[in-house]
DNA sequence: CGCCCATCGGACGTCATTCTCCGGTTGGTA
DNA sequence: TACCAACCGGAGAATGACGTCCGATGGGCG
């Protein structure tokens, strides 16, 4: 019956293409930033603009397929047993320092999105696993929520963004310190 | 003699417009941000697009103008004998909540701009002017310099931003609180 | 073997913004 | 009063990004 439609060109050229663009958009994406033109990862990955914009609607979507991974491998983490609150924050950090996009993503205008929302959600909730161990080992204040957290990540995005790349982790490393002192007891 | 060239429709309306297309700039930033159109501004100047250029060259000769005061300002305030670190830190708070522009201009790409620089220096010192006493009276950490300051301040400022401008001033409190007492010794 | 259709790529229309150019206006001065 | 230099405003060219549309392509199925 051959019942289901089956891609003619299709399977493979289709998934290349999708897999060419996200890694393009990665890349775009950690140089130039959240705002990077649509119209440069297209190229960069040997792609038409329709192709792009067929397998991608909107820069959301393919903002959440590069970034996919990354809030897995924080859950992951997170889910490990004996992880503490700073591993939590050195693998956002360093996220974060790779490509300040993520942060810049769930921190902006577009976060009003639900599919953004429920990403932020998702790193909120991992992040807020870990605060009362946090607390109890005297390495978090008593007021500072999870909140609080993703808010300072977003301060220093929104700095790092700003930097040219070869600053960022010098600046990054001293701004965080800072911060990390900052939400101690 | 009438050796000096006189204007002629002149020094009445080309001062007004000049007023009013930093006034209106003043509001466009606060409003929009640094990125502010400056046709916007011009239109709400009532103003053509012509003058404006006329009297402000670049988006930086504008800014500089709408920001000459508020460096007065840091500097006055710094300059009184009394005043401490966090006087000059509330202060500068103040204004970036009033508007990031300021701050985004100083920590920005156009910071290579000659004329940015300098604004940031004077800043940089002023700032620097404070930090022996706060050092004495335990409220900065040794190892804390004036860049790390303004560095933090660009943080603020780059998280303020993106901010709708309802929730700036709650959340500018919560992440200030949270620097302060990251900068303590 | 040849048709068909899912998929491809990029040209194109739209829009926002920057900045320039130039004809028109005005008011001080002779 | 009449001239004209300085100033005015806005039309519009240039740029760069977005998102759509459509003719071309080529792999699988009959």
């Amino acid at each position: 019956m051959t019942a289901t439609r089956r891609p003619n060109r299709g399977p493979r050229a289709a998934a290349a293409n999708r897999a060419a663009l996200i890694t393009a958009a990665r890349e775009a994406f950690s140089a130039t930033g959240y705002d990077a033109p649509l119209t440069e990862v297209a190229r960069a990955a040997g792609v038409g603009q329709g192709s792009l914009y067929r397998h991608f609607p909107d820069r959301i979507s393919l903002a959440l397929a590069v970034f996919k991974d990354s809030v897995a491998d924080l859950e992951t983490l997170a889910a490990r047993p004996g992880t503490t609150l700073d591993d939590v924050l050195d693998l956002l950090t360093e996220q974060t320092i790779a490509s300040t996009a993520f942060v810049d993503m769930v921190t902006l205008a577009s976060a009003s999105d639900p599919r953004v929302i429920e990403v932020r959600d998702r790193v909120g909730n991992l992040l807020a696993g870990t605060l009362p161990e946090a607390r109890r080992t005297g390495r978090l204040g008593e007021d500072v929520t999870a909140d609080d957290l993703l808010l300072a990540v977003g301060m220093l995005a929104g700095l790092l963004t700003r930097l040219p790349a070869a600053e960022r982790r010098t600046t990054a490393e001293r701004m965080w310190t800072l911060l990390r002192h900052g939400i101690e007891p």
